[in-house]
DNA sequence: GGGACCGCTTAAATCGTTTCAATATGAGCG
DNA sequence: CGCTCATATTGAAACGATTTAAGCGGTCCC
């Protein structure tokens, strides 16, 4: 219980606070002798400094805070690893927290990151947390947003263009003469969905012929891909789709599996597209053909991006638009 | 950045520092009429308290550290959602740092953990840490080992009998035939590896017939599973393996992916049993036959115990070993 | 009517570190 | 030898919250 402070520390090496202090944060202002018999004194006594004094005193908090919105999705924990790289070559540590979609834990974790005072956040957000979001940044932490652009556009984002991937996905599909295209996904007010899905609309209208059909589902996991496998299968077969366009690869899989199981031949009856391209959709039953999302450097584009709001926190609000890429494979007869 | 504090909040609703206090923090203190007139201060000044100030007098940090071994591994993920769901019931925030199993992150989390003198820490250790890990106790910090079983005992913990699934593995694939067994992965430090390639060693011996091949590995991820499935295709035919026990999903699936590239009829040629089954082990190329491992319930052991230990730090150290279940599919013929 | 008691509020001390002005030390130089 | 200047070190104040003992009115009861 008895902490070891620095106090005890500078007893021990027989100099003063101030100068324990200055041996770790400022050691070119302390000479080398003395320096060596702190550090001595500091490992021999165990002493760890203690991080809520230095913030306090100090009033920063070095670490930076992301907020993923699905850690079961590989598509995130992509993201998440092109931060922990960034981040890592700066030195500044990182704590994840995941809100799983929750908008109850998202705003729990804006709240914590708000009383830690860190010096910067990257999210992504799952419900209306403008009004939070703005009181962070009034209180001086910087704010990225990440694969989102958030309604009023008032901070910085670095996402992937959706309308194109919904474009490619689409048009491929058209290519290789597939009519009735099921997307498969929801809901919709996610504005990812609202742009795949409008883009699947628009150049199918573009187009000339064919049409989408959507069925809605309120996650994007396997279980929601599952479920809507098991509503094509319902449908007589005259109607069937002849695609399907995942709302990502989570759902692709779990349509593709309950296809599967049922005797439906993909591409042959169905043909499917995932998105995301995770590294499991190479490795499905029948590979995936996906749209790749560049999710690793969107981590990467994402934190320095918020490393400079950071070191200039009057720096113009920017929007970083990557694009994705069509994988071609089997499931759509690549 | 003129931060709003309690000072500011008392002069607003005409009160002192210490009723605002004890309103946030022991409301019985404080009259109804003084607690609503400080709330709507802190309201309408957006008053958020200072955690390090905080901590700094209370001497305690309510959150609890996790450190993941290998976040782009579905396994560990749902460990940690096991962590979350059961520390979201007691109210307590969890912070996730990711060591990607490099030593040097693992003790940097460790010892800013240490610095924030965090109340408990799960942590799924990668290096030699002992030492960390003691001075984490000795100065306070709960602590629960995940998925291992540390070389001296002396933290409780909370892991999966590695040599029953080892021989569930092994006996499967014996009992389906087999002879030649590939155990891909490594490397044999690790004790889930020993322990698993032990028990088919032992597996195998017992029964009288067939042999191990260990193919050796530097990781546990796809890429090595791609990297032993091409050792597989190099081996005459004459020689080659008629199954492989991969060290878990994510070698298996790069097995897989390798050999049926290169035409290799899985289970036919090869019989392929993983390890966790995770939920991409079901939507493969050939659904995989896996040894299930209890990942979310995992979790929740761990952070029970946890939390037991923290409210009474001489709680007595305790194993908990959980058991493993074989889950057939056809990538053995099930 | 006086004392005990009760509930609420206050003021000041405190947590462990960093910072800063002030002081001490020492080197260099005429 | 005395002075200046640079460097090294010190000691106390400060960071923003919580806690604690003390204070203040008012009520209750004999």
């Amino acid at each position: 219980m008895p902490e070891v402070q620095v106090r005890d520390v500078a007893r021990h090496a027989g100099v003063s606070p101030g100068t324990v202090s200055n041996a770790l944060n400022h050691p070119e202002k302390v000479s080398p002798t003395t320096r060596d018999k702190i550090l001595a004194a500091i490992e021999e006594l165990g002493f760890v400094p203690n991080i809520a004094a230095r913030q306090l005193r100090r009033g920063t908090n070095e670490s930076i805070g992301m907020i993923v919105l699905d850690i079961a999705n590989p598509f995130f924990t992509s993201v998440a690893q092109g931060v922990e790289a960034t981040l890592a070559e700066v030195g500044r540590p990182l704590v994840l927290a995941h809100s799983g979609q929750s908008h109850e834990r998202e705003q729990a974790y804006l709240d914590l990151f708000a009383e830690q005072r860190l010096s910067g956040v990257l999210v992504t957000p799952a419900g209306q947390v403008l009004d939070r979001l703005r009181r962070l940044r009034d209180r001086g932490t910087a704010i990225v947003v990440v694969d989102r652009k958030t309604g009023a556009r008032e901070f910085s984002s670095v996402s992937v263009d959706d309308t194109l991937g919904g474009r490619l996905a689409t048009q491929h599909l058209l290519d290789v003469g597939r009519r009735r295209i099921a997307f498969v996904g929801g809901p919709e007010r996610l504005s990812q969905i609202k742009h795949r899905l409008g883009a699947a609309r628009q150049c199918v209208e573009e187009h000339g012929s064919g049409e989408i059909v959507h069925l809605d589902a309120a996650s994007l996991d396997v279980e929601a891909g599952r479920a809507g496998g098991l509503q094509l299968l319902e449908m007589p077969a005259a109607r069937r789709p002849d695609a399907v366009f995942a709302a990502n690869d989570l759902v692709a899989l779990g349509v593709l599996q309950t296809l599967t199981l049922a005797g439906v031949r993909v591409p042959d009856d169905i043909a499917l597209v995932g998105y995301d391209d995770i590294e499991f959709a190479a490795a499905a039953a029948i590979p995936l053909t996906s749209v790749r999302q560049p999710a690793t450097e969107m981590g990467v584009a994402a934190t320095g991006r918020l490393l400079d709001v950071i070191s200039d926190p009057g720096a113009a609000v920017e929007h970083i638009v990557l694009s994705p890429q069509l994988v071609v494979r089997r499931s759509t007869g690549g």
